[in-house]
DNA sequence: GTGCTCCTGACCAACAAGGTCAGGAAAGTC
DNA sequence: GACTTTCCTGACCTTGTTGGTCAGGAGCAC
């Protein structure tokens, strides 16, 4: 249940991009501005144009760019890019996981895990994220005093 | 973004004692109920003890069993004793992050995340996993047609 | 003392995380 | 056409995690 550096930095250099607005930006430079070491980064935006979300020109004047309008794409996007399918138990989907005994409710308990995650992941889309008016249900939850408590 | 084996098995396993209701269950019987390995099993409930959640005695007559009532162990009680903090980003706790540029509020959709992952691992005990009969915000993140589909 | 059952550490293979290194292949510039 | 720039790709590396197994010790009950 935690989120990979590789998911972290994803997100963050596809801010950058969504910001930079069509125009094609160096790795080098989506480096520096995230301070993410550039070799691992370039695996990552690889990784993130074969998924379609960005584009990408080499030589002078190259760069990368989003492949779709910034908010048309979102973090859960980004995330299953690079992390593969969101809440799997086990390596495998909740539903098709057949739970015994005293245990029968427990697929419904993940699929709700999957749903409540989906409910932040697939609604905060990068221009949401790079304005900061994120949707109200996700501010919703990052205002309550308890979500900023360790535990 | 995943629920690993161990997590899996730790809440099947603490299903089923909370089913036996202060019976000592034997790690044997656990691990049939569930088809959990056994010695796997051993060392998740050996966790589990070490975090307080279940106790235990050996010998003839001896076995495993809560702690605490059933209707006061949560599901982010045992995930939490055997995976570690939930929802950490890059090994750190998303309050303690900072972040620079387009993705300063990148720390806000990480603590949302938390938090929706919190209000269903912190609201649904084992007596609710038991019974079947969920918290209504959890059951109604459950019941969505769309929580069921594959993405 | 003799089973029974938990307790514990050691070990193991396979894989993921988080990178680095080295070179190749396009695109633009002169 | 040569050269530079920048992306593209695969190979490699170290460390830790996952998902276990194995072997023995320690406490409890009879």
């Amino acid at each position: 249940m935690r989120v990979s550096a590789k998911a972290d930095y994803a997100v963050r250099a596809a801010a950058e991009l969504a910001a930079a607005d069509d125009d094609p930006v160096k790795g080098e430079k989506l480096a520096e501005a995230q301070d993410i070491p550039l070799q691992f980064l370039e695996h990552i935006l690889l990784e993130l144009k074969h998924a379609g979300i960005v584009r990408a020109r080499r030589g002078a004047k190259g760069g990368y760019w989003l492949a779709r309008e910034a908010d048309e794409v979102t973090i859960a996007d980004i995330v299953r890019a690079v992390e593969g399918p969101i809440a799997h138990v086990q390596s495998a989907p909740p539903e098709s996981i057949e739970y015994r005994g005293n245990a029968e409710h427990l697929q419904e308990v993940w699929i709700a895990v999957r749903a409540s995650l989906r409910t932040v992941l697939e609604h905060v889309t990068l221009a949401d994220l790079v304005s900061g008016e994120l949707p109200s249900e996700v501010s919703a939850l990052a205002a309550s005093k308890d979500a900023w408590a360790a535990r």
